[in-house]
DNA sequence: CTTTAAATATATCGTTCCGATACGTATTGG
DNA sequence: CCAATACGTATCGGAACGATATATTTAAAG
């Protein structure tokens, strides 16, 4: 899904401006399945609006600097639906944390330890917001998506609870790699 | 983690070419926590090469194309151990698949449970995967990151079995909403 | 009580990265 | 037998990120 669905998407549960639409995909619900930067967003919005997918009412506010409230059109509401009804690509998932545990082999157990201390915080307090997102009414999409999310941030903080044991020991002199051909077999 | 520390991690477990690097993101025990396309992993190689942190032996092989083994040389251990160092920023998960769910309230329930048989399937099959590579032996930390990633497809996996009933009915004329003040509370 | 940080709000810009495509041979499968 | 998949390197246009600029206000910290 590019930046351009989702601000369809989400002006489609409602107006929104530019900032609104970041907040929610950093904090919101939105925010443990997808990302966007300003530097998408905006741009995103003013092709939008060229292109007459969505409306743009500048408003003045005082002790706050203007804003832009975008509002979904019909013909943007059509390239939405157009746009839903194509097969959701694959989900996507990025972990430094796991990566850095992949390749720390000559790092010490104990920071090893450290960073998996913040990340089980990390996923508290994960699972801690979207609970509280939980206590507003929404649609049952909505409330379907978040506790999606919760229960697969709590099995992964489960996960590492459990077995965070296991990587305090240093590995015990593994029988050299790095000569040449490795990679046959595992990874 | 851009791609050049990516490719430095996997080359410090072993020496490869640009396009076993790319299978063992896409395919391997990196597939569901990175990514990186041939668009930047080439390019980052041939950086990597310039800079002195990798080296590249060409290979001719008949019956193949020839290919570019790459090996990591002590700078680029040195380069690694120091991005390894540095705190892993957030997990970053995208989710097509989560985002259509939630702004799809225009679409019919049989799409909606088509959609989920899909994504259950798709975790059975990353499931099994991942479960097959735990056949090799490999590192303990290469270990508990694959079970990690087993742990948390198959919550995925259960919550939609379990919860796959929540969206066959159709929202019940929700109250209304698109007019203008939305984004309050919820979201 | 003052300074610093965070919130509100839009916007751009260099760099990185993705996705598609090109090229060419060999093996496997329907 | 022909199509599809595997092997392998490589580029290019467009999309997106991440950092930064600007400016005011309120809340928190010292």
């Amino acid at each position: 899904m590019d930046v351009r669905t989702l601000c369809l998407g989400i002006l489609s549960l409602g107006d929104a401006t530019g900032y609104e639409i970041k907040k929610l995909v950093a904090e919101g619900s939105f925010s443990f399945f997808s990302e966007a930067s300003y530097g998408s967003i905006y741009p995103a919005l003013t092709k939008l609006t060229d292109e007459g997918l969505v409306t743009c009412q500048q408003m003045a506010q005082d002790k706050r600097p203007d804003k832009k409230v975008y509002r979904l059109t019909k013909k943007g509401e059509e390239e939405l639906t157009a746009a839903l009804a194509r097969d959701p690509g694959p989900d996507k998932n990025r972990s430094e944390f796991l990566a850095a545990l992949l390749f720390a082999e000559a790092v010490s157990p104990e920071r090893v330890q450290d960073l998996i201390d913040d990340r089980i915080d990390h996923h508290s307090e994960r699972i801690a917001a979207l609970q509280q997102l939980l206590e507003d009414d929404m649609s049952s999409a909505a409330r379907f998506v978040i506790e999606f999310g919760i229960a697969v941030q709590k099995a992964a903080l489960d996960f590492l609870k459990k077995n965070r044991h296991l990587l305090t020991e240093n590995e015990p002199a593994a029988p050299e790699p790095r000569q040449n051909e490795e990679h046959g077999a595992a990874l």
